[in-house]
DNA sequence: TTATCTCTGGATAATAATTATCCATAACAC
DNA sequence: GTGTTATGGATAATTATTATCCAGAGATAA
């Protein structure tokens, strides 16, 4: 599991700002390091881990520690400013850029997490809440398989 | 989170022979304490924790430990005998019944975790794959939302 | 600018599900 | 039955995440 590669992307600079809103909107304070992960969601166009942003922050406020990085995705997760993947074997990876729910494709060799394109999911939950019974809120659907690179490499 | 409640469902004692036959054929062992543990799976509609399944094989073989429990299910996990659903937060739910991925629709309030019918999946699962030059083995797909009974509970 | 008050960061302990270890014993082939 | 070896049980270890505690930073008003 090493790195994400992935194609198009939405605006960063505008999900930075929309984060930034929900937390001054809302009385939290702007901390830099809270600025550093913030800008770290909003520009990657991966699905960073705990470990990877706690890396990142460091390099720049190097006594930052790992309950922060905690903290601060917990406080955006209630915002619904950031989508958690989370997997009970590995940890949980997160999304800045589209927090709501959409399919992923993980790759089961390195890691790498793609967001594809798709328009089916809507009337999917349709109609499984017509024939469930169930109000349903939201989804997570992830596809599992070897990316180009892995496969080449095999 | 209580029970699980389910509508149709597969043959149980055709299931709890293909487990059998999946462990006898590569010389594993049948003891009490498996057999235990696959007569659960085999039957159950709905889709054990690690706990509930340890709660009733300790009501015929007390003495029975948790790594048991988890060993057997790790060993058909690998002969593909049953699907497990891994959540970060709260443990793991097995479903013996069908191994295979399919979607799964769970009440966030009760816990309680349905089959719905689907077809659709293979068909997105192929779009997926030539979107993104993945080789795609598997999937998962899970809706959230509240069951017809915790809804009038509100 | 300074005083005040509260939120936040850092260090560390605690939690909880799962996995690893070790050995006596039960299962199965002969 | 007997011998070989996988398996069960008890328990320690692991690992991601959460809780705790307090000093100090950030905001606000005078």
């Amino acid at each position: 599991m090493k790195s994400d590669r992935q194609p198009p992307m939405t605006d960063g600079k505008q999900r930075l700002e929309n984060m930034l809103e929900a937390l001054k909107s809302r009385g939290y304070r702007i901390t830099p390091q809270r600025l550093a992960i913030l800008k770290i969601l909003a520009q990657s166009r991966g699905h960073p881990s705990v470990e990877s942003i706690h890396k990142e922050v460091k390099a720049v406020f190097p006594t930052t520690s790992l309950a922060t990085i905690y903290k601060t995705l917990t406080l955006l997760k209630e915002l619904g400013q950031v989508l958690e993947l989370g997997f009970a074997d590995w940890g949980s990876r997160y999304d800045g850029n589209r927090p709501y729910p959409h399919p992923h494709i993980i790759c089961t060799k390195c890691g790498a997490i793609v967001d594809p394109e798709s328009e089916s999911m809507s009337v999917m939950t349709q109609e499984m809440s017509q024939a469930s019974g169930f109000r349903i809120t939201h989804h997570r659907l992830d596809f599992f398989g070897l990316c180009p690179q892995c496969q080449k490499e095999e």
